[in-house]
DNA sequence: ATTTGTGTTGAG
DNA sequence: TCAACACAAATG
């Protein structure tokens, strides 16, 4: 049935690019179509052809996903897979301005440059090469990388923001590592989280050694309570978790799931890691009464970046 | 057993 | 340059 690709068939949007890709996608194929033979078996009409994306850059997958991709001389560099059409036009639009200059041609960009956050991620671009680029594209890790990048240099235009260069209330600097939206599971009785792969790989590598025993991970919360969880990844799942310790603290917290849990780290020598949580977006103020009086904390932490460029510490 | 992504080709 | 298609290399 409607097995077959999801032929919205255009929401005219999509073709927003700024100068050419007027058309994009012959309306309808030749109704007509010259193709003699369109019954055949006739079991699958998936089965043979791939649905073909709408999207420049992009390309089906046998499985059903998509694959991007971009040319340059001569040759194709492949910019990963992904279960959305949509995700892997981005990946392709993030590539082409990496590989093209600022005013390639897009699928999606070209949406009201917002002036300040396009001059930023310009410079993001420019500031890795077209390898990294295209490593984050295929991990899918880009926006989080940007992100990151946006925070850590809050470097506007003040020439000197004062209350900070207190000398001593300096206090430890961190840095993002990623957000994770809390799923039913993580915050039920398997008493573990998973920790999505592509961030567990980065941020919290286990030796070979530990790999099956797992380590303990110390992570400081807003309140500076140390939390002690297991870490360790599950063959049989195939994934990274935080096990033993997690659930004390999805009790404390009173963590729901679509909540976000926050991991950063000291960026400072000691590697401190830190844990947050904040509620559901647009979760119309579920305060729960959590004893703790931890209430609300605004998450903050986004204030206390550092950037590598500014010096502070070196006393 | 699946999935990725490369080899290759033909069209634009 | 680009995507369609086939299928081998890579992964699980």
């Amino acid at each position: 049935m409607d097995g077959s690709c999801t032929d919205d068939q255009s929401t005219t949007t999509e073709t927003t690019s700024t100068v050419a890709a007027p058309v994009t996608t012959p309306p309808l194929i030749g109704s007509g179509g010259s193709v003699v033979l369109d019954l055949e078996g006739g079991l699958e009409a998936e089965s043979r052809k791939l649905p073909s994306s709408r999207f420049k850059g992009v390309v089906p997958q046998p499985n059903g996903r998509w694959g991007a991709q971009i040319y340059e001389k001569h040759q194709r560099v492949w910019l990963g897979t992904f279960n959305e059409e949509h995700e892997a036009a981005k990946a392709y639009d993030t590539a082409v301005q990496r590989f093209r200059g600022r005013d390639a041609v897009t699928n999606f960009k070209p949406l009201p440059a917002d002036t300040d956050e396009a001059g930023l991620e310009a410079s993001f671009l420019n500031s890795h090469s077209k390898a990294e680029i295209v490593d984050m594209l295929r991990k899918h890790t880009y926006n989080d990388e940007l992100e990151q990048s946006k925070r850590s240099c809050s470097l506007h235009k003040t020439p000197f923001t004062d209350g900070f260069r207190s000398g001593h209330q300096l206090v430890n600097a961190r840095e993002q590592l990623f957000e994770k939206t809390v799923t039913p599971s993580d915050v039920g009785k398997l008493n573990r989280l998973v920790i999505p792969k592509q961030h567990a790989e980065k941020h919290f590598p286990l030796q070979n050694g530990s790999t099956s025993k797992g380590v303990l991970l110390h992570f400081e919360d807003i309140g500076m309570k140390v939390w002690r969880f297991r870490y360790s990844y599950w063959n049989s799942s195939q994934s990274y978790v935080l096990t033993k310790g997690w659930s004390r603290f999805v009790k404390e917290k009173n963590l729901k799931a679509g909540d976000i849990v926050s991991f950063q780290r000291s960026t400072g020598p000691d590697k401190q890691l830190y844990i947050d949580w904040k509620v559901k977006n647009g979760s119309g103020g579920r305060q729960e009464k959590s004893e703790i009086g931890t209430s609300f904390h605004g998450y903050r932490v986004g204030l206390l970046f550092s950037c590598d460029e500014l010096i502070w510490g070196y006393d």
